[in-house]
DNA sequence: CGCTTTTGACCCGCGC
DNA sequence: GCGCGGGTCAAAAGCG
């Protein structure tokens, strides 16, 4: 059994720099079928403010009954219901910008009288930083291996011990020329079982996978948009 | 020999 | 301005 099919949780999260700092959100994007390395997806729509607060953290597990959810976070997954259906009607590769879904999910949030409208205005006073970053995604997996096979190529560029965590944090580049893909991989301080990868960019590739093999692997194509 | 990993140095943003 | 900490660079070492 390869690496991937071993990962048995996935949570994923992800960030869009800009609209995150004037929304005070993070929102996925509408690809939800984004994890292929697990048994368990789900999607998190945080307060930006502290990505592991709980008081603004709405999680949706797509393959879950959402009826367990609580009454107030039902309404952000019927919108993010919503938003996938019409991003699955737009576009047959089922990618949208990071910018419109931010919108639509941030203005729907400011309607409403939810606590995270506190937490959205509240994010309008932090400070926008001038560097332009890639949307990121990121994700934990229980697994044992630190590198996860996401049928791209990937080449290590550095290594650092992050303050406050007990395992080095690992800087990986795709090495496909013209890519400028990266991503994160460092084992979680609470947890060493459980491997926290962060994607940041998008590929402008396919998978290496695909050059090798006939196998087809579609589901990694959809993941990584 | 060419590609990848390692690792210390360096850079840069941020808070004080 | 200074120190801290995260991210990147690049030379050297490792490996097939």
């Amino acid at each position: 059994m390869s690496s991937t099919s071993q990962a048995m949780l996935n949570q994923g999260l992800f960030e869009d720099q800009e609209m995150s700092s004037q929304m005070g959100l993070y929102t996925s994007p509408p690809n939800w079928n984004f994890s292929p390395l697990g048994y368990h997806q789900s999607l998190r729509l945080l307060s930006s403010s502290n990505l592991s607060s709980t008081g603004a953290d709405i999680t949706c597990h797509l393959s879950e009954n959402l009826s367990s959810m609580a009454p107030k976070h039902r309404d952000i997954t019927s919108l993010l219901g919503e938003l996938e259906a019409a991003s699955v009607q737009r576009s047959s590769t089922n990618i949208r910008p990071w910018g419109e879904v931010n919108q639509y999910v941030g203005s729907k949030i400011c309607s409403g009288d939810d606590h995270l409208t506190v937490a959205a205005m509240k994010m309008k006073k932090v400070k926008v930083r001038r560097k332009v970053r890639e949307p990121r995604f990121c994700f934990k997996t229980l697994s044992d291996v630190d590198v996860l096979d996401d049928g791209y190529k990937w080449r290590k560029y550095g290594q650092k011990v992050v303050k406050n965590t007990l395992h080095p944090r690992s800087y990986y580049r795709c090495t496909q020329e013209n890519c400028r893909v990266k991503k994160r991989v460092e084992r979680l301080a609470e947890d060493p079982r459980m491997v926290i990868t962060t994607y940041e960019g998008r590929h402008v590739h396919s998978p290496s996978h695909d050059l090798e093999t006939s196998e087809s692997s579609s589901h990694i194509n959809n993941f990584f948009w």
